[in-house]
DNA sequence: GCAATTTATGAAACCGGTTACTGTTTACGA
DNA sequence: TCGTAAACAGTAACCGGTTTCATAAATTGC
């Protein structure tokens, strides 16, 4: 059975194609009888025009890309339902392109980031938002940052959370350094005078700005950097369980309350502090980064600095529509201030035995 | 600056654009300097063919639709993982339509539905992938089914988890009762013998299957299920807390074990019952469904039964790619048997005071 | 009542590719 | 050397819409 087409309904209305295309899209008076006869076969046939054509000569196809580096990450299915939210009002539709970063090495994302941005282009998308990945790495090389701005010349990309150093890019950030130090300031102003970091990649430009921020609070405070009390290597779960054990396996004094690069860490780091006989937040204080939709489920409540995802996901949509709609000039660069979430993981130290 | 397209290859190749579209697809052999020539000039100019014009003509567009209720609920990024990993093998992309009925009620669902496939189907998208909502609905109205069986005489539907009753469509599906039937027989197994169920929602038909499976389970081990220990109306962690709270209210020997709906429900009980001063599982048992990421990393750690997620999206994929390719017949149900992963949360019951 | 608009519609070009059809060369076997 | 098949390339139709331009009919103003 093949579909019905604008001809097809032409033809049985006894009109030419133009007067079917001004009824479907208002685009010019059109006599009410013949307007009602078009939309009866219309309606007796389901016709549906066919987006392809159209968007082919509009040269606009309400689709946009989504560059994101692992799905299952909680934090990006946060971020897409803000972007879902304000797009859909505007009409866009997502392409969803996860370069399945989390077993895979750099170079196989990177190489994948570049295919999709290809088909992405291709398939004539209006707009592109990078979240994360390659754009996360605070040292990513000469060509990566070219080829993004070779793209960005056809088309608006926006950037969330993204650091592409030496190119101008729209980007909506979190600030994530003075996120860090308020996290850390939490913890010091509740007593803590030993105070470790975990979590996240030095290269990537989240972990360093986090790091940043919390050598910023300890310094403000006057109280020392251990750098052997500062571990990186992994977001995930297994890599803060890791980096706590590490920490405890050193001897000596132990930290009493550990900032973490992200929740999951964070979570990573409570199990295994659990496991070694501490108590959280009794022996140990725990906070996260990220605020995923579990923190405030697992035991205890993990404390940690939201980033308020959803509202990125907002903001980077209704920017990005700013660009392709008015090609206007926002704002290059928003930043999004983190906030303190306190919930269970962190409390005053005990005296010392 | 107009993007460059076959005609200009053409023309600064001297060449027509038949012969350019040939080295562009490989589909007739073109004197090997000639291709030479219009590769260079491709590069040079960094053409990329326009997929709309392409799909247009070639009535494919290698794009497939996927229509989920709620992308924040961990249990279909997981699912979206394996669509992805089988998917990108065969060349697709994909448009992911969150209809977002976590808080919404479902009559706004049943609409995004209709609008989305409506939206998929100008697009021209090759397939569409339905996951959950409406089609986990055991009593959904004639007019749906008969609206996705038209969307299906015209383009592939496979339905994840789908029981669309009364139509004939491709479904891979988890076995859910001899799942729940298996979880509650790991808890008689572990002698208990008070056994509850709690979560879900009696109108989807997994929350009735699931609960099938457990009143199974308990007939067989000439247990009887007690009515009033079954309490349903939600997924959430939030639910999950105010079913065990509505457990232990009611006053009178409580149960020793709990049967989920979902891991989400499962979390929530557990939560509320070390609010309550018990302890899981040792006073408490509990076992989750889904298997979702985090189960394995709260504490105690989650039992459950996993519903194998990724294998779910792959398998459905591959079908999706079947049925487009070929228009071959496979098998129109799939089922996948859930696995039982026992972790810390279930326990022999302890002897009574 | 007639010129000037406005309304209503059709013909045809266009978007950017693919491909069927046709024609010209070249290669090869006898 | 000739005939035939394969290699190579161009012309033009086509996919299914939108839109410009032109034209005819209906309103409006004076």
């Amino acid at each position: 059975m093949k579909p019905v087409t604008v001809y097809d309904i032409a033809r049985e209305a006894n009109v030419s194609v133009a007067t079917v295309s001004r009824v479907l899209n208002n685009t010019a008076p059109v006599k009410a009888s013949t307007r009602e006869r078009i939309m009866n076969l219309i309606q007796k046939h389901q016709f549906q025009p066919n987006a392809l054509a159209r968007s082919l000569i509009k040269k606009e196809t309400g689709m946009i890309g989504i560059i994101l580096p692992d799905i299952t990450n909680p934090f990006f299915p946060e971020v897409l339902a803000g972007l879902e939210q304000e797009a859909r009002s505007n009409g866009y539709t997502f392409f969803l392109c996860d370069t399945g970063s989390s077993n895979q090495d750099h170079n196989v994302q990177y190489q994948r980031e570049s295919e999709y941005l290809n088909i992405l282009m291709e398939k004539q998308v209006d707009g592109i938002i990078m979240i994360g990945g390659r754009i996360d790495l605070a040292k990513c090389s000469r060509e990566m940052v070219k080829e993004v701005a070779e793209v960005n010349k056809r088309l608006p990309v926006v950037l969330i959370n993204g650091n592409l150093p030496g190119a101008k890019f729209h980007r909506v950030i979190v600030d994530e350094i003075s996120g860090a130090k308020r996290a850390t300031e939490h913890l010091i102003g509740l007593g803590h005078k030993d105070i470790a970091f975990i979590g996240g990649y030095k290269q990537m430009s989240n972990t360093v700005q986090r790091l940043e921020g919390f050598c910023l609070a300890m310094e403000q405070a006057g109280m020392p950097v251990r750098e052997d009390w500062i571990i990186t290597g992994g977001f995930s779960v297994d890599a803060g369980k890791a980096f706590l054990n590490a920490l405890l396996a050193m001897g000596g004094p132990r930290p009493t309350a550990i900032v973490c690069a992200n929740d999951l860490s964070a979570i990573g780091a409570i199990k295994a502090a659990v496991k070694s006989g501490l108590r959280v937040p009794d022996d140990l204080s725990v906070i996260g980064f990220d605020d995923i939709p579990l923190a405030a489920n697992v035991i205890p409540e993990l404390t940690t600095m939201s980033l308020k995802c959803l509202e990125l996901g907002r903001t980077a949509a209704s920017i990005l529509h700013l660009l392709i709609s008015r090609g206007e000039d926002t704002n290059e660069l928003t930043t999004l201030q983190p906030e303190l979430v306190v919930r269970e993981s962190t409390a005053p130290p005990r005296a010392r035995g």
